[in-house]
DNA sequence: ACAGTTAGTAGTAAATCAATACTAATAAGG
DNA sequence: CCTTATTAGTATTGATTTACTACTAACTGT
């Protein structure tokens, strides 16, 4: 094998400096997701533009030529909902030549989790069974059963399931995200020996329930 | 919140319509990783041209207009050691902008999985600790700091470890490399209990060691 | 033959996981 | 103020997995 930046830079050379080389255009797409309802939930915009005109898609943004991804995806989140702090991490990218009918554009994934009460009300919020029937823009789709899978994947081996909830949250209730994020029931008791430690006791309390309070905790 | 394809469309024709709009380029980089002297190994090339001239880099080439992003990077692949059909997977998009300092230039990074049998024997490889040490060119030491913790995690939870043996290989053999992975040695029992659904017996020997010969499997 | 070396197996204590059964604390209703 | 409905929380037990030790097996080289 020869010295390869021969390959790397003559193609630079040739498609960068001459600058009659074609570049594509970069967006960053957001899947956010929110649990609403007992269900995962994903929030989509409708189009009111060709391609795709009065179809669902994710929100998403060109990417500025002085802008970070991530900065692009903040931008992205504000303008969504004037969300601010809140957990995203990047997915994958799509680079299918065709995914947009316009123009070549690489579309980067990102996924981000939100409680419920942070979102903007008028959010249009779709749960993953409903988009499972509904026909997306682009290669949404693809990009939102991408998402889920990550959050299956992840659940067990991370904390991404305290960012559906507020600060302070109850056993039951995270119990409950959990059980919605993998999609099966969790023994209780087995649940709470393996949460343990990672959560701290608020000393608080619920209450106006018809039935025995619990405990309050927040992530350690 | 208001219809968010305003933003979207805006921004579009604002952008692109008018076709003052920069757009970034966008370059796969490859982290091409191989077992060889019973350590981890990168391959690496070094640069001849400005920036970064002779300092060592990951391979790398900018996606054409009209071509995938895996296509891209299967170019590369055959461009830096003529393989073909070796594993590979796409890891993380890396979007600072000053990552580059002649031009905005966003790498989707990818991890590649080969055996040393199959790697042209002119390849560059480095071990992990010997580039910890050294002083790579842009951002690539994060890169595969990034490929090496993702292989790390995904030994326990997929097939990848067998990426790097050719396709008849011993148990001793595939537990050294699940070791050299994970970083820590296995117990050989419990190892060969987990391992068994995975593989199947070929009837076949080694044979020629001053030693007891070893069974030869494959992977099922 | 036997020493050296690696391949492969048996078995056991400890830790984790799956599952069931229980007790505790509240509100609502008579 | 007692009973019922309902959910919160705990105790316990058998099954599986993991950590670890100890052994037997099969080859080459002398």
């Amino acid at each position: 094998m020869k010295n390869n930046n021969d390959i790397n830079e003559k193609q630079f050379l040739e498609q960068y400096s001459a600058d009659e080389y074609e570049k594509p255009s970069v967006a960053v797409d957001m899947v956010l997701f929110t649990i609403d309802e007992d269900t995962l939930k994903c929030a989509l915009v409708k189009r009111n533009e060709h391609p795709f005109k009065n179809m669902y898609a994710l929100p998403g943004v060109f990417v500025g030529i002085d802008e970070s991804l991530d900065d692009a995806l903040k931008r992205g989140i504000a303008a969504k909902a004037g969300l601010h702090g809140i957990y995203f991490e990047q997915l994958y990218t799509w680079g299918a030549v065709d995914r947009d009918p316009r123009m070549r554009i690489i579309s980067v994934s990102y996924l981000a989790l939100v409680p419920k009460e942070k979102l903007d009300t008028t959010a249009e919020l779709y749960s993953i069974d409903e988009i499972e029937e509904m026909d997306l823009a682009f290669d949404h789709k693809k990009i939102i059963e991408y998402a889920r899978e990550r959050v299956k994947n992840k659940v067990n081996y991370s904390n991404i399931a305290f960012e559906f909830l507020s600060e302070e949250f109850t056993l039951p209730q995270l119990q409950r995200v959990y059980e919605i994020l993998l999609d099966k029931p969790l023994y209780k008791a087995n649940f709470r020996k393996k949460i343990e430690p990672l959560i701290i006791d608020t000393e608080k309390m619920t209450s106006g329930e018809a039935h025995r309070p619990s405990k309050l905790y927040k992530q350690k």
